[in-house]
RNA sequence: CGGGGCGUAGCGCAGCCUGGUAGCGCAUCUGCUUUGGGAGCAGAGGGUCGCAAGUUCGAAUCUUGCCGCCCCGACCA
């Protein structure tokens, strides 16, 4: 893409209304537009980040088996009243009327759908186990919505729902789930830590939450600092075979929000060196709720001795668009985004020193169509604003890579190529570098 | 929902207390000079001062109501 015919419009100034570092960086990177509170636009920089972090997450839940539909986002409310969450469910859950009086809602999550989805299909014990999942957008009309993405009431969200015969099944689509999410949040260039959460009602060990550490964090979380650095179990991971070693590894270390802390149990399991207190943002949660609406929803299937049961059930959710906000904390300096590879904007951004330039216009050009052609989407910054300027945004904006081309270098055959991320400079040959960065062989320190 | 605050040009703000021609910086446009980390000079355009009533000869400014947004708290992916 050339910056000239892109659609970026960066702020030089900070909002006012922005408190937190990812949403400021947000806004002034051109990614979102703030419609209305906790509604945004996703400007074309968010939107490609968003896409690409959605992929992420698509990719991982259909490695471990999962099958992806979509499910609309407005709801009949008869649904809800089966399972009886219509009334429960509060002021947060956006009530529509229809031209013909019907009471509509705009989902805040899809527990009662997917089961009338399921119970509509699935009679037997051959039908299962099952695990389908969606990536829609959900609305919760929290009381005050802040923090930009991070706590929108329109929010981008996956969702799966299991479906097992029981308790044991159950948990082992739990387990799938649990280690998918590990490696889907490793990708993204995080470390979630795993997190045990409130089960409620229905008790048990399976709930967690999974929590990602930032300075910004919006809850304090205590956990083993073995548990961070034991990094993700990795995508050759058999999802068919017995995943209980891998959950047990990390359930068995000490981490906990601040809800469910116990300090003198953090204190007599953790060795002082590893007591890790620090600040998290949640951005997935999984948990499994047994009957809890396949019994009033009567999903239930045949089991082999011929006799009706309702199927156990969990859920599993990642907060897309919170995602781009928790990676932003996680991955900033004072000069803007510094973008994971994974899931940056463009893979590479070319500054152009003196648009107009000749020569410096056609080596541009150059690295220009060879990386797009090594898939690196480079972003050629060939407007005409001055090379300061150009050094800024790109900063701000957090491409990987930079590619820095100027008449001054070139009469010397040198280019420069800058880590975003360390800082680390490089000059090359204008032929290296585009080798160099088409092949991701550059040290990144 | 309780408490606090703010709505004035695209963005950031001053002006309001004490009513009298709507301002500043950045951005935008034009010209010239510049050009390796957010340039300089000269000029230009852009605002029914959130909306509505009221007080007044006269309202951005005072009064009332409404709407929107932000912050703290309780609540949440």
């Amino acid at each position: 893409m050339r910056l000239s015919r892109f659609f970026l419009p960066v702020l030089k100034e900070t909002p006012a209304d922005a408190q937190i570092v990812s949403h400021r960086l947000m806004l002034r990177a051109g990614m979102i537009r703030q419609q209305s509170a906790g509604i945004y636009s996703w400007l074309p920089l968010g939107f490609k980040v968003l896409k690409k972090i959605e992929q992420i997450v698509r990719e991982e839940q259909n490695r471990a088996g999962a099958i992806e539909l979509l499910m609309p986002t407005l709801q009949s409310a008869d649904l809800w009243r089966e399972s009886g969450r219509y009334d429960g469910y509060g002021k947060e859950m956006l009530r529509i009327v229809d031209r013909h009086e019907r009471d509509l809602l705009y989902g805040p999550t899809n527990e009662e759908m997917i089961t009338e989805i399921f119970r509509s299909y699935c009679r037997s014990y051959k039908d299962l186990p099952k695990n389908l999942y969606h990536i829609q957008w959900k609305f919760r009309d929290e009381i005050r919505p802040r923090f930009g993405v991070m706590r929108g009431r329109e929010f981008l969200m996956k969702d799966a729902y299991s479906f097992d015969l029981d308790e044991a099944g159950a948990r082992r689509a739990y387990n799938r789930m649990f280690v998918a999410y590990l490696n889907t949040f490793e990708r993204m260039g995080l470390k979630a830590v795993p997190m045990r959460a409130d089960t409620g009602p229905i008790g048990g060990d399976l709930s967690h939450e999974f929590i990602i550490l930032a300075e910004t964090g919006e809850s304090e979380v205590f956990c083993d600092s073995a548990l961070v650095d034991m990094g993700a179990p990795g995508l050759d991971v058999d999802f068919d075979g017995d995943l209980q070693p891998l959950v047990d590894a990390r359930t068995s270390l000490y981490a906990a929000t601040d809800e469910m802390h116990e300090a003198a149990r953090f204190e007599s399991e953790v060795p002082a060196e590893r007591r890790l207190s620090a600040r998290g943002i949640e951005v997935g949660h999984i948990f499994y709720f047994a009957t809890k609406y396949s019994e009033p929803m009567k999903a239930v299937v045949t089991h082999p001795d011929g006799k009706d049961r309702p199927v156990h059930m969990g859920s599993y959710g990642v907060g897309v668009s919170r995602l781009l906000g928790a990676i932003i904390e996680a991955h900033h300096d004072e000069a803007g985004c510094i973008w994971p590879e994974e899931v940056a904007p463009f893979g590479v951004g070319i500054i152009n020193l003196k648009t107009g330039d000749a020569d410096t216009d056609a080596a541009c050009a150059k690295a220009y169509d060879a990386l797009t052609k090594a898939g690196k989407d480079p972003l050629l910054d060939d407007t005409d604003e001055r090379p300061g300027g150009k050094f800024a945004t790109m900063d701000l904006i957090g491409l990987p890579w930079q590619l820095v081309i100027g008449p001054r270098g070139l009469k010397e055959g040198k280019v420069e190529v800058k880590h975003r991320a360390s800082g680390a400079r490089h000059e090359l040959s204008l032929e290296d570098a585009i080798a160099r960065l088409a092949e991701g062989s550059l040290p990144r320190g």
